[in-house]
DNA sequence: AATCCGGGGAC
DNA sequence: GTCCCAGGATT
C-alpha cells in the first residue's frame, strides 16, 4: 500500500512538479547531475516560513553575488543583511553567514552528507537538515514541513491539534517514506501541498493519492489539520524621526542591537515602542504608518526634524532609542543599507 | 511547551 | 480583516 502511495505521488511529480531555480528535478530517477548542496541549503533557509514567489528574486541575487559557500563566508555581515533586507526573519541571514564560515572552517567548504551532522549547523533545524539530506544527497530522511503536516493529517484524519501534533505527524510521515528517490519524494509532497492539498479548497478530485486519503473529497477536509488558536498581537506605538543634517542632504541612520527584533539591521531613530500613544513633537508630521510583525502591530508616527531641533528634543529628556553606531546618509544611497521593510515604508513616506 | 522572530500573498 | 507559508532559537 505505502509503495503504491509513493509511486503514484512520484508519477504525478514527474509530470506536474514545478521547475524552480534551485531544483534539479528527478535527478535520482534520470541520473541528471546532482544538485549543488550550497544551492539546496541556501534555498531551504530562504524558504523557511516564506513562499516560493517571494524567495525567487533573493535567491537569484545571492547566487549571483556569492556563487559558492566560500564567497559567502568571505562577505561582511552587513553585506549579507543588506542583500537579505525585506525577506524577514533576519536571524536566518545572520545564521546563514555564520554557517557559511563554519562550513569553510570545519568542513573544507563541503556540506556534510549526514542528516545528524547537518542538524548541528547554525540555522539548520530538523526540517532543514532532513530536506538537505534528501534533496542534495538523496538520503532517506523524513522531511516534514507545513505542507506535509497538512497532507498527512488529512490522509489519516488526525484529530490532534498543531503544534502539539507534530511528533505524531512525524511518525505517520515516516510510514509512507519510499525506498528510492528520497529527494524527489520530499519535493513531490511539498508541490502537492501547494498545488493540490491546499489549506483551503483542496483539489481532491485530481489528487494522485486521493485513494489513500481518509478525508479526500470530504466537506470538512479544509478543517484539517486542526490548530490551537493563536494569541492576539501586541499593539504598540512609536515616534520615528527622519532627521536631516545642516546641509539638508543627509538623514540620520543607525544600527539596531545585535539581538532581538530586526537584530543588526538599520533603522531611523524612534522612541520606545509602547502600548500608549507617544507624545506629540514640535516638528513636521509626515504621517502614520502601520506595520504588522508576527506578534506585534506597530503604529509609527513619522516626524521630520532638523538635527539641532532633534538634539534639543533628546537633551530635553524626550526618550529616543539611540545607538552608538550612527551615521549620516544621503537618501538616494539608502539602498546600500540593510533596511527592513518597515523602515523602507518610513523612507518612502519621507521622500514623497 | 511557549514565546520570539518578518513579510507578503491569497482570500 | 484572517490565514499561513519548504521553521529555528531561546527560555
Amino acid at each position: 500500500m505505502y509503495v503504491k502511495f509513493s509511486q503514484q505521488l512520484l508519477n504525478w511529480y514527474d509530470d506536474n512538479g514545478r521547475d524552480l531555480p534551485w531544483r534539479v528535478k528527478n535527478y535520482a530517477g534520470r541520473q541528471n547531475i546532482a544538485p549543488d548542496p550550497y544551492h539546496v541549503w541556501l534555498s531551504e533557509i530562504m524558504l523557511q516560513q516564506t513562499v516560493v514567489a517571494t524567495v525567487k528574486d533573493y535567491y537569484a541575487k545571492f547566487t549571483q553575488k556569492w556563487p559558492n559557500v566560500q564567497a559567502l563566508a568571505t562577505a561582511q555581515q552587513d553585506e549579507v543583511l543588506t542583500a537579505w533586507a525585506g525577506l524577514g526573519y533576519y536571524a536566518r541571514a545572520r545564521n546563514l553567514h555564520k554557517c557559511a564560515q563554519y562550513i569553510c572552517s570545519e568542513f573544507g567548504g563541503n556540506f556534510p552528507n549526514s542528516e545528524t551532522i547537518l542538524l548541528t549547523l547554525p540555522g539548520v533545524g530538523p526540517y532543514t537538515a532532513a530536506a538537505i539530506a534528501a534533496i542534495a544527497f538523496d538520503l532517506n530522511a523524513n522531511v516534514v514541513d507545513g505542507n506535509i503536516e497538512r497532507i498527512f493529517s488529512r490522509v489519516e484524519k488526525l484529530e490532534d491539534e498543531l503544534p502539539a501534533a507534530k511528533a505524531k505527524i512525524y511518525k505517520i510521515a515516516k510510514k509512507y517514506l519510499p525506498t528510492a528517490r528520497y529527494g524527489d519524494y520530499a519535493q513531490a509532497l511539498m508541490d502537492l501541498g501547494t498545488a493540490i492539498c491546499r489549506p483551503k479548497n483542496p483539489k481532491c478530485d485530481i489528487c494522485p493519492i486521493a485513494e489513500f486519503c481518509v478525508l479526500a473529497g470530504a466537506e470538512n477536509v479544509q478543517n484539517y489539520p486542526k490548530k490551537t488558536p493563536k494569541k492576539p498581537k501586541k499593539q504598540l506605538k512609536t515616534n520615528v524621526f527622519w532627521v536631516k543634517n545642516a546641509k539638508n542632504d543627509q538623514v540620520l541612520l543607525q544600527k539596531r542591537p545585535e539581538k532581538g527584533l530586526l537584530g543588526n539591521m538599520m533603522e531611523f531613530p524612534s522612541s520606545p515602542w509602547l502600548p500608549q500613544k507617544p507624545a506629540e513633537v514640535q516638528a513636521k508630521n509626515l504621517g502614520l504608518i502601520t506595520h504588522i510583525f508576527t506578534h506585534i502591530k506597530l503604529e509609527m508616527q513619522v516626524w521630520e526634524m532638523a538635527e539641532p531641533e532633534f538634539e534639543t528634543l533628546v537633551n530635553g529628556g524626550f526618550e529616543v532609542n539611540l545607538s552608538a553606531d550612527k551615521q549620516w546618509v544621503k537618501p538616494n544611497e539608502l539602498d546600500g543599507f540593510a533596511l527592513p521593510s518597515l523602515m523602507q515604508k518610513v523612507r518612502k513616506l519621507a521622500e514623497t
